[in-house]
DNA sequence: GTCCTTGCAAAACGTTTGCAGTTCA
DNA sequence: TGAACTGCAAACGTTTTGCAAGGAC
């Protein structure tokens, strides 16, 4: 069902010394599972729920450990809480004023990055996109 | 030297029952005058030469009034904290990886918005741009 | 057995709020 | 005069840190 596979990653990091815990596999899962754009708050919940005794300390190590290694991506949504998204590859976010909804949205923007490079002279590695606007639920409401 | 006048952005903002204070004057004529996306803090400091009595809570008082009123961007700068942009008009930025500077970048992209509305249905107002990469001189050293 | 990871609690951080006194209009 | 604003300090929510116990390899 999962396009990627949490045991797959962890097993994938133990090179660098990274140890496997079910703590760890429970935090990837959910979030290779949904597409909801959690807060660490809201992980630290859903984990909770099959493992009753973790605490957020675990859910911020593993989200930081899985930041530095490029499988987990750091949202800036305006004015809510951090967010995260499990699927690091290249898409993009548009944020409802309304009602605070993340929607990813994929499309090819590459040629961005040379033109950051063209004006800049900086070295472009990657780069953040994200919209903000008014989804089509709470356009109807207003 | 200033292409924005603080006397004149405060005096615009008399309309809604907004208050000229010095401190907003200093604070105001501080943003505009330099291109060094301070954070909060650095705008304290700065502020505090001038007026050795300011509050860090004025401080943001002033950011949150001026951002409500469009004559300042709030920018999210990876791992860094809130940094604040006098020039509210559109434009993008650069964040170097390695030294943390962050360089504005003009140029019109306002077609992204409607690629976004194609994609998601959303009513989409804004965008936020920002490049992650390394610039000129780190690139040198390393 | 080693040392990475855990849970817990306290601390740190940036930002917001409450309030009494002050200032602008 | 009266509402808006100030400085100060306490409160807030999120994230990080310290440490002793536990678990992966």
């Amino acid at each position: 069902m999962e396009s990627k596979d949490a045991i797959a990653i962890l097993k994938s990091l133990k090179d660098k010394g990274i140890r496997f815990t079910p703590q760890r596999q429970a935090i990837l899962e959910y979030l290779l599972d949904t597409n909801s754009h959690p807060t660490a708050e809201e992980i630290y919940r859903q984990v909770k729920e099959r493992f009753p005794g973790v605490s957020l300390g675990t859910i911020y190590n593993t989200l930081n450990m899985l930041k530095e290694n490029n499988f987990l991506l750091e949202l800036d949504c305006g004015e809510m809480s951090t967010r995260f998204d499990g699927n690091a590859e290249n898409h993009y976010h548009v944020v409802c004023r309304n009602c605070g909804k993340v929607v990813d949205f994929h499309t090819d923007l590459l040629q961005l990055d040379a033109l950051a490079t063209e004006h800049t002279g900086f070295a472009i590695e990657t780069h953040r996109l994200v919209f903000y606007g008014v989804c089509g639920p709470c356009r109807e409401i207003h």
